[in-house]
DNA sequence: ACCTGAACACCGTTCAAGT
DNA sequence: ACCTGAACACCGTTCAAGT
């Protein structure tokens, strides 16, 4: 039976399933998202491209509600702090889109709109220009990284016997969100205490 | 013709030639691995259990390599220092690695020890027991993240007109390779300040 | 315009057959 | 012990056929 009266697919209903079946943690497919849609997986190909679209598609709807309310008044670290917080929350909800959106060119107007911001309160916040991208840059891989680290395995390291200060301490600590929850909160203290470091300098 | 006199393939060779396939950018297979060892896929399985041992192989034999000869008394940023610039240069020698062994748990003799050299500096230099591992943590999550920025796109942002000072930076500031090496040289930089205010301070 | 079902080339894996 | 080749279930994608 083709075609039904009113649709049943839609880019939107088809992204939604798509992060849905990815947090699920089995892995990505055109035919578990189909059957998933009760649709075959050729239906797809009416609304999207490919595989690859569909992923661009979970990126764009993931980071756009991503990107916090800024207050137009904000200190250079508290933009800083609201918009590492708000993929950190992100790649929290949603640990196994990461391995899947990892390096891709950024091009969704929201999150391009989000760094412009970012880049702005760090240059109004007295960053000499040549710094303000690499500083970016360093955001994002500790961002990324700690979002990463969400989506790893509860044991990050499988000490052996010889490794004694490892395993103290791996047994002494929190595993998996804990530990990673206290990992990202000093490491987001130890950025920002670095970067007001290095403004007081310059 | 089966079996020849002497084997065309071992564990190693199959690492070696897997490393080489992924350097190349065109995605892992077991196809593609057979058919530059001059061999049938299935031939592989003599020796692997299947294409996840594969990439341990490939983790385990790079893990190694990457860990430097550390020297005997050094000071606990020393060796923070030596073993981020360490896993820093593999991932840079193999970026496309990275996305394949990412969010697995560490189980090689040679990448615990060094984690273990590791843990024992930063005890040794002061930090408290509880802040040791999510240190580490933090450490991971920053080594990790630049690697993974070496195995983006070279354009990481693709700013529209509106992104003013974003484009104006991008424009200004060097692409690829040069930007994220200054990336990684001035987060690693943050990272230890930032480390060595807080021990002062506690 | 939108869905189905058959078809395609490819994937990782298994296994009997050969030496 | 080690390789081949056929076979299997599955993958993403294309396309003619149906309304």
């Amino acid at each position: 039976m083709p075609r039904p009266r009113t649709p049943i697919l839609s880019v939107d209903r088809i992204a939604d399933a798509a992060i849905e079946l990815v947090d699920e943690g089995a892995g990505f497919g055109v035919n578990a998202l189909a059957r998933r849609l009760g649709v075959t997986a050729s239906s797809l190909y009416n609304h999207i491209s490919g595989r690859d679209e569909i992923i661009e598609l979970m990126r764009a709807r993931l980071a756009a509600q991503a990107i916090p309310d800024l207050p137009e008044v904000a200190g250079w670290d508290e933009v800083v702090s609201l918009i590492v917080r708000g993929q950190r929350e992100m790649y929290a909800a949603h640990p196994y889109v990461v391995p899947l959106i990892v390096g891709k060119t950024i091009t969704d107007p929201g999150v391009i709109a989000a760094y412009e911001r970012l880049a702005s309160a760090l240059v109004d916040g007295g960053f000499p220009d040549d710094d303000v991208l690499t500083i970016i840059s360093v955001i994002d891989s500790f961002s990324l990284g700690a979002g990463l680290d969400l989506a790893a395995p509860d044991d990050v390291w499988a000490p052996t016997e010889s490794a004694s200060t490892l395993s103290r301490l791996v047994k002494a600590s929190g595993q998996g969100r804990e530990r990673s929850e206290k990992a990202f909160a000093t490491g987001l203290e130890l950025l920002l205490e670095a970067l007001r470091m290095r403004l007081a300098r310059s």
